[in-house]
RNA sequence: GCCCCGAUAGCUCAGCUGGAUAGAGCAACUGCCUUCUAAGCAGUAGGUCAUGGGUUCGAAUCCCGUUCGGGGUACCA
C-alpha cells in the first residue's frame, strides 16, 4: 500500500477513536508539504474543526500524536496553524530509491493482452504544402501523447489521415502544368513538399492576378473569384480526377509521391511515426455512402438541389451540410468515412483526434453525426484540442507567407546548437558524425521541450528571435543534466566504484536536498499516471525540469565521487544513476533523446 | 448577433480536483571554474493574479457581471 493511503487510513482511524466520527474521504485532505515547512506530508485540519469542535492546533496535535504512535513510517510531526506536517523516516525514501533503480521500467506500465486499444490520430497534413510550425506542435503532441498512453498500459495505434485529394491539390497540379515548366524536384534540387508548395503559391498568385484583371473589367469580387480562368480549370481537373481520368490520376499520384517523400524526411527528422496511414482518397467514398445511408434511414435530409443536410438543432448545433448539391463530399463526409474504416480495421476502445481548437465545433458535430448513424463509439470520441501557435505578428497564414517552415526551423536550430557546442568546445572528443548527431539531439530537444512544456490547451507564442534558447528552463538544460550524470557514472566505473549492498544505504544520513530528490524520484510513477489521465505531456516536461534543476543544486554542493563516507558516496551514486534513468524515461515520453555527453 | 476559449512579473510560461508568505526561465544587475561537465550554481530587483461583486474558516483557483484578446458560426479544409 502506498504511504499516502496508509496515512489516510490512519487519519480515518484517528477521527474514529478520538472523536467517534466516521469521516467521509474528502474530509481528509492529505497533500505533500510545501518546501518552506518541515515535513513530507501535510494534513489540512480546518475541515475537521466542525466535527470535533476544538481549535485546529489542538486537533492537529492530537491526530499527530496518534499517527506517530501508530505508523512506523511517521517519524515526527509539527503543527503550524491548521496544518499538521508529518515527517516520514528517511529510510522509507531510500527504499523508494532502491525500488526505482532496481525496477526495469520504472514508472511505466506495460500493456497486457486485454489492455484497451487507443487510436491516436495526428499530423493529418494536406499534400499541397510543406509542414510548418503548427504541424510541429500537432506532431509533437500526438507522438508524445501516444508514448504517454503506452506508458499507462494502453495499446496505442498511431494514425495519420492524409488529405490527398480535393480542389487544393488540383490547384498545385494545374500550376505545375501551366507555370511549372513540368520540372521535377530532383531536377531543380528541391525537397518534394517544398517544390509542390511553391507551385501552390504560384497558383494563388496567378489567381489573384486574374481576379484583379476581371475586377478591373467591372466584375464584382465574388464574380471574379468564380469566373477566373485558373479556378475554373482547377475545378475541371477535380471533376476529371473524380471521373478517374488516367492522365490526371497519374499526375496526381506523381505529385503526391513527391510530397510524401518530403514529409517522410521531415517526420524522420522530428522522430515521429505512424502505425497506419489513411488517405482521404480512399475514405471519402465510404463517407458518401454513409451519408446516403443516413438519408435512407431518414436521419439526414436531401434538399431539392441534391445537397444533403443534417439538422442538429435538437443537439444545440446548427444545420450542417454533408454533401454538396453536385454530389461531392465535404470535410466532414471524409471524416465519417475514415472513422468507419478505422473501426472496421481495429478493435478500438477509444479514439483520440489531435486537431487544433479551431475545429472544436467540427468535432462536436462529428460526434453527433456518428452517433446518429448508429455507431456506439461516436459520442465517445475525444477531440484532443490544442491551441494555436502564434507568431509575434499574430496568427500564421500560409497565403500571406507568414508561416515558419518546419524544415527551415529545425535546420536553423541545429545550426545554433552546432555553433554553441563548438564555441564551448565540449564535443571535440567526439567523431564528426557523433558530434553532428548530438547537435541534432540538442536542437530537437530545445524545440520539442519548448512546445511540449506549455499546456496543450492554451495558445502559445513562438518568437523566432527569442524562443530558440538553450539555457534555463529548456530541453538542453535537462539533456545537460543527463550528460553530467553520465559523466559522473563513467568516472565511477573508472574508479571501480559500484553499489552492491543496498541494505547499508538505509542508515545513511541525508541532507534536505537529497531528501527532496528522493521524494521527487518517488513521485515519477504518479506523474506519468496523471499525464495519462489529463492527456498532458506538459506535466511530464515540468516534472523533468524540476528534477533536473534540483539535481543540479544537489550536484553543486554535494561531492559524489569525492565523498569520503562510503555509505553516503554510494547513496549519492545510486541517486545520480536513478535520476539519470528517470530523466531519460521522462524525456523519452516527450520524444526527446538525451545524450551521454554534451 | 450567437457559441466556445483565454487574461498571473517587462517577455515566455508553471501554479493539480479551493489551503500556509503566488513560482520558474528569459531580459537587467552582482558573485562563483586549480575541485565529479559553468548549456551550471548562488544572489538582487521585478506582482492590486484584467476588473467589480458573490460563495467560503480560507479564492489566482469556484459562481455572476464588465473590459480586452483569440477562435468558431462556409456548398474551404
Amino acid at each position: 500500500m502506498k504511504i499516502e493511503e496508509k496515512i489516510q487510513n490512519a487519519v480515518a482511524d484517528a477521527l474514529q477513536v478520538l472523536y467517534g466520527y466516521d469521516a467521509p474521504e474528502n474530509l481528509i485532505q492529505l497533500q505533500s508539504t510545501r518546501k518552506d515547512f518541515e515535513g513530507d506530508f501535510t494534513l489540512v485540519v480546518f475541515p475537521l474543526t466542525k466535527i470535533s469542535r476544538k481549535n485546529p492546533e489542538v486537533i492537529a496535535t492530537e491526530i499527530g500524536e496518534f499517527l506517530k504512535e501508530k505508523l512506523d513510517e511517521v517519524y515526527s510531526f509539527n503543527v503550524v496553524k491548521g496544518f499538521l506536517n508529518l515527517e516520514v523516516d528517511s529510510s522509507y525514501w531510500i527504499g523508494k530509491l532502491q525500488d526505482a533503480w532496481t525496477c526495469e521500467l520504472y514508472g511505466i506500465i506495460e500493456a497486457d493482452d486485454d489492455a484497451e486499444l487507443v487510436m491516436v490520430e495526428y499530423s493529418s497534413p494536406n499534400t499541397n504544402k510543406p509542414l510548418h510550425l503548427g504541424h510541429i506542435r500537432n506532431n509533437l503532441l500526438g507522438f508524445s501523447l501516444s508514448e504517454i498512453l503506452k506508458a499507462n498500459g494502453f495499446k496505442v495505434v498511431k494514425t495519420n489521415i492524409v488529405n490527398d485529394r480535393g480542389i487544393h491539390i488540383c490547384k498545385s497540379m494545374l500550376s505545375w502544368q501551366k507555370w511549372g515548366n513540368r520540372q521535377t524536384p530532383e531536377a531543380v534540387g528541391k525537397k518534394g513538399d517544398h517544390f509542390v508548395g511553391e507551385l501552390y503559391v504560384e497558383f494563388n498568385n496567378q489567381y489573384k492576378k486574374e481576379i484583379a484583371e476581371l475586377m478591373a473589367k467591372g466584375f464584382s469580387q465574388k464574380e471574379a473569384e468564380e469566373q477566373a480562368p485558373s479556378i475554373r480549370e482547377a475545378r475541371q481537373l477535380l471533376l476529371r480526377w473524380e471521373a478517374g481520368d488516367k492522365d490526371v490520376v497519374e499526375l496526381w499520384q506523381t505529385m503526391n509521391n513527391w510530397v510524401y517523400e518530403g514529409f517522410d524526411a521531415t517526420y524522420k527528422k522530428m522522430g515521429v511515426n505512424f502505425d497506419k496511414i489513411y488517405y482521404e482518397s480512399e475514405t471519402y467514398l465510404v463517407g458518401k455512402q454513409e451519408v446516403m445511408r443516413g438519408v435512407e434511414k431518414g436521419i439526414f435530409q436531401q434538399k431539392d438541389d441534391g445537397s444533403v443536410w443534417a439538422d442538429l438543432t435538437d443537439d444545440r448545433l446548427d444545420k450542417k451540410l454533408l454533401l454538396r448539391s453536385d454530389g461531392t463530399s465535404v470535410y466532414i463526409t471524409q471524416d465519417i468515412g475514415t472513422a468507419k474504416l478505422r473501426f472496421k480495421d481495429f478493435d478500438i476502445d477509444k479514439m483520440i483526434y489531435v486537431v487544433g481548437n479551431e475545429q472544436n465545433y467540427h468535432f462536436q458535430v462529428l460526434a453527433v453525426l456518428l452517433d446518429k448513424l448508429g455507431y456506439s463509439w461516436g459520442k465517445g470520441l475525444h477531440h484532443f484540442s490544442y491551441g494555436m501557435v502564434e507568431l509575434p505578428g499574430g496568427k500564421m497564414k500560409s497565403r500571406e507567407g507568414t508561416v515558419v517552415d518546419a524544415d527551415d526551423l529545425i535546420e536553423e536550430m541545429v545550426q545554433v546548437a552546432r555553433d554553441m557546442a563548438q564555441e564551448l568546445g565540449k564535443l571535440d572528443a567526439l567523431t564528426p558524425d557523433e558530434a553532428e548527431r548530438t547537435y541534432e539531439m540538442i536542437a530537437l530537444g530545445a524545440l520539442k521541450y519548448f512546445i511540449l512544456k506549455v499546456d496543450p490547451k492554451k495558445n502559445m507564442l513562438f518568437n523566432p528571435e527569442e524562443s530558440i534558447d538553450f539555457n534555463g528552463n529548456t530541453g538542453p538544460f535537462i539533456q545537460y543534466t543527463h550528460a553530467r550524470i553520465q559523466s559522473v557514472l563513467r568516472k565511477a566505473i573508472e574508479k571501480n566504484l559500484s553499489v552492491t549492498d543496498y541494505q547499508e544505504l538505509f542508515s545513511s544520513e541525508i541532507s534536505f536536498k537529497e531528501k527532496e530528490l528522493l521524494k521527487r524520484v518517488a513521485q515519477f510513477p504518479a506523474i506519468v499516471k496523471e499525464a495519462g489521465l489529463n492527456l498532458s505531456p506538459a506535466l511530464i516536461a515540468n516534472y523533468c525540469y524540476e528534477l533536473a534543476k534540483e539535481y543540479n543544486q544537489f550536484y553543486h554542493n554535494h561531492p559524489i565521487l569525492a565523498e569520503s563516507d562510503k555509505q553516503r558516496r554510494n547513496l549519492r551514486l545510486l541517486l545520480s544513476a536513478t535520476i539519470g534513468k528517470v530523466v531519460k524515461t521522462g524525456m523519452g515520453l516527450l520524444g526527446i533523446e538525451v545524450p551521454d555527453r554534451m
